[in-house]
DNA sequence: GCAAGGTC
């Protein structure tokens, strides 16, 4: 019998196996670099086989997260051709969530032929998905089960990783949640269809009217933009704020020989001057206070609670100034070398058994702990109870002690940080005694309080929360007594605005309301800075710039619920029905994008909104603009966009061409493409790099399928056809200039072009050619030409003695005719394009031959 | 080029 069992992340599957291996499990490496394959021998439980389990060899790995993603179909991906709101019926496609990992066949090559498949992912929604995403990989190839109502593919479900809470999943399979599971696929949805159509929709409608708007994207997102909406809340909030005077008592008093003591006026403040006048008149005369009540209370503090990612996130952020993303990724370091736990979990309560003694005992060899472990070795450790555990991973915590010198800088501040929390939290209350003393003067109340610190416990190491014996005194308060009044006057004052809003906070906004999860938090608040939404200004707090405030207003402006913190709760809620099981996946889906449709239809329709904080913020494209070149479908000329990030706007076709950036772009001679027919730019880069650049084929390369890997030697860019020189052959002989590129994306019909842009002639069809092979100099029959090609003809393969066939494109009939490019032209009005094009090339043969 | 969610 032969078991998979896939967990969700290659350390889970370690631990996993050394669980249910009891540490007898050998470890082998996989086809993919990420994940190892864990091998023992054990009993497989199957539910409801009773009996004491089936005798199998079990592997035990993982994947890398979620295998799969959601995109749209390739065709959808011109921002140019696709209308937004199509986006919302427009087909999706999955594709595989790290390419190079290459997890589906992976997946596929340890399911083949395995009895049983049992899926150890992640207990929440998203490991409900992974489960099936694995499923869909592994059962095709799993050993057909003997009967066909054989039960084969099993789910574990467990709330902690410790061995009891394994063992207890492992002897108590269930089966997958597919609800559970279709609530994600609903969601992935959802977010795609929303985020792309809005943000393709205001990024192409503002970088066309706009310039320094600093931005190549302006995204929206169910998460993104609510976390966004904070910010300028509060930006708000700080803007409308209006200082008002107040004014105060001031009150000290003495008694016998102690120092005077300030007291608090219970009235706290005043804010209307001639009430205070008053109250100081009433006051003034009175030279003496009496102690009308004195208490004493005994008082504690308790410890944190075991550290879970979000508070370690704005620990990082209030504390070290360390922003979320970059604590998550040194926290993921630490982990990794193994001197932290996993550092993503949503749990504060320590497991039974969890061994605090090895730890401490290993961190007192740290001197910079050695303070408070030795305190914890000698006075005992007693596990704190509290927290609570919601089944993911334990509480963050050290594992081992790291040496100061084994650490970056950065890394350390965050490891001395967990381990600080982690001591404090084993630590006892921080005990003091509150005294409160109400004095009476004139009738009106004033008072005083003060702290004698009786033990510190934990606020030993949490320093900041130490509660000092400040206000001290040494008097001896009692009721009745009489004390003398130093001071009485008033004092003015003014009300502040709030600060900006902290990381900090906006963490807690954002778990509050339920937007992001643990791991994408800094994800978002990531997404809003480099957007150029917010700035991060000192103390870590968000100061949102124009564009960001302009945006937020402007949904405010036309539908508040685009930014409202709820909506993301709201859709969850939705979601939440298919996963119970309450509702059906396609009407909550269709609902849902039925009304996200109408709110895109309705944004898009009232946009003018927007358009006017815009226009009253922003420089319109018109003033820093100039027209540089020629559209080839309306022959106009284009306006160029100097501003970041640098593009050609076509005003009478409203399309926006997108250029490469940092550097000049000039008029090219007046050429056009041959392709298109628009006007060829010429870009002059950093360190001299010039190439020339048709701005249509820019983003709309010519050849759909070029490989990844072939870039140009001489541009950054993709599509330059450039790109294809790897497959030149020798020098284009129409122009006499550039050289002649065979293009393999077209199949059975090589297509084959002149690289120089300035050649108007360029498509030559070579039917039934394939494969070519390499590039010879001469044509030894015509002269004519400099071209031959070594090809293999209808597909025979060259190796194994097939005919190779040797031709010249001017003089081989296999190669003729030869086929013009503007006759395959890619719009449907070329205009003059044509006629150019054609004298031109006939010009160029007739001088060769 | 676009979202949010996993994780490396």
């Amino acid at each position: 019998m032969r078991v998979l069992m896939v967990a969700e992340k290659p350390s889970l599957a370690k631990s996993l196996s050394e669980i249910l291996s009891r540490g007898s499990s050998s470890r082998r490496k996989s086809s993919c670099s990420a994940c190892d394959v864990h091998e023992f021998q054990g009993k497989l439980a199957v539910p409801g086989g009773g009996g004491p389990g089936l005798a199998a060899m079990f592997k035990m790995t993982s994947v890398c997260g979620h295998v799969m993603s959601l995109d749209f179909q390739p065709k959808y991906n011109n921002w140019e051709t696709t209308d937004p709101l199509l986006l919302y019926d427009a087909e999706t496609m999955k594709k595989e969530a790290i390419p190079s990992l290459r997890i589906p066949s992976f997946l596929r090559q340890e399911g083949k032929g395995v009895d049983y498949l049992v899926l150890w992912l992640d207990c929440d929604k998203e490991g409900e998905n992974i489960c099936y995403e694995v499923i869909n990989e592994v059962e095709p190839v799993m050993k057909p089960p003997k009967t066909p109502r054989t039960q084969t593919i099993f789910r574990a479900k467990f709330s902690a990783v410790t061995e009891a809470a394994i063992l207890h999943a492992f002897n108590n399979l269930g089966f997958p949640n597919w609800n559970e599971s279709r609530s994600v696929d609903a969601r992935q949805e959802l977010d795609l269809r929303v985020g792309c159509s809005f943000t393709r929709f205001q990024t192409k409608l503002f970088q066309s009217l706009y310039s320094g708007l600093n931005n190549s994207v302006i995204s929206y997102g169910p998460c993104q933009t609510p976390t966004l909406g904070f910010c300028v809340e509060r930006h708000d909030e700080i803007q409308h704020f209006k200082p008002e005077k107040y004014w105060k008592l001031d009150c000290s008093v003495s008694h016998s020989s102690s120092n005077p003591l300030s007291l608090q006026w219970d009235k706290e403040r005043i804010f209307d001057h001639e009430v205070i006048k008053l109250f100081h008149l009433m006051l003034t005369h009175h030279k003496i206070a009496s102690v009308e009540s004195v208490s004493e209370k005994s008082r504690s503090k308790a410890p944190p609670l075991p550290l879970h990612t979000v508070e370690m996130l704005r620990a990082c952020s209030s504390r070290l100034h360390i922003s979320p993303k970059q604590a998550m990724d040194i926290a993921e370091r630490l982990y990794t070398e193994g001197y932290i736990s996993y550092p993503r979990t949503e749990t504060t309560k320590y497991p039974a058994g969890f061994d605090f003694k090895s730890i401490v005992s290993d961190l007192n060899k740290n001197e910079h702990f050695k303070e408070f472990t030795s305190q914890l070795l000698t006075g005992g450790i007693r596990p704190p109870s509290v927290g609570k555990d919601v089944g993911d991973h334990p509480p963050i915590t050290p594992l081992r002690n790291a040496p100061r010198e084994a650490v970056s800088d950065t890394q350390w501040k965050v490891y001395e940080m967990i381990t600080c929390h982690f001591l404090a939290t084993l630590f006892p209350d921080c005990k003091y005694k509150q005294t409160d003393v109400v004095f009476s003067l004139g009738g009106e109340s004033f008072s005083w309080a003060g702290h004698t610190l009786i033990d510190p416990g934990f606020t030993l190491i949490n320093t900041w929360q130490a509660i000092g014996s400040v206000p001290q005194t040494t008097a001896q308060f009692c009721k009745g007594q009489k004390w003398d009044i130093v001071q009485l006057g008033v004092s003015e004052h003014m009300t502040t605005p709030p600060g900006y809003l902290t990381e900090s906070e906006l963490i807690s906004l954002m778990e509050k309301h339920a937007i992001g999860t643990d791991a994408s938090i800094p994800v978002h608040i990531e997404n809003i800075c480099t957007r150029n939404y917010v700035l991060i200004q000192s103390g870590r707090r968000l100061v949102p710039t124009q564009l960001g405030i302009v945006l937020v207003h402007g949904y405010q402006k036309i539908d508040p619920e685009l930014v409202k913190p709820t909506m993301r709760s709201e859709i969850e809620k939705q979601l939440n029905e298919i996963a119970l099981g309450k509702a059906d996946y396609d009407q909550v889906l269709s609902h849902t994008l039925d009304i996200f449709r109408r709110k895109f239809s309705y944004f898009r329709d009232n946009v003018s909104g927007m358009n006017e904080l815009f226009e009253a913020t922003f420089s319109s494209v018109a003033s820093t603009a100039k027209l540089l070149s020629r559209c080839g479908k309306c022959l106009r000329y284009m306006t160029y966009i100097p501003v970041k990030p640098q593009r050609l706007h076509c005003k009478h076709c409203d399309e926006t061409y997108s250029l490469p950036q940092n550097g000049s772009i000039k008029l090219y001679k007046e050429i056009k493409c041959p392709l298109d027919g628009f006007e060829i730019v010429i870009f002059s880069g950093p360190r001299g790099k010039t190439y020339t650049v048709c701005p249509y084929c820019y983003s709309n390369p010519p050849f759909s399928t070029v490989s990844k890997g072939m870039s140009c030697s001489t541009c950054p860019h993709q599509s330059c056809p450039q790109a294809m020189n790897q497959l030149s052959i020798d020098h284009c002989p129409s122009c006499d200039n550039g050289t002649l590129l065979l293009d393999p994306s077209s199949g059975p019909k090589w297509k084959m072009y002149c690289n120089s842009l300035a050649c108007p002639v360029v498509l030559h069809c070579f039917e039934g050619v394939h494969n070519v092979e390499k590039t010879i100099n001469e044509c030894p029959e015509c002269g004519a030409y400099h071209v031959l090609v070594d090809f293999k003809k209808d597909n025979t393969p060259l190796k194994g003695g097939a005919t190779k066939h040797i031709g010249c494109y001017n003089c081989d009939p296999i190669l003729s005719p030869l086929v013009r490019g503007p006759e395959s032209g890619r719009h449907a009005h070329r205009g003059r394009g044509r006629g150019r094009g054609r004298g031109r090339g006939r010009r160029g043969r007739g001088r060769r031959h």
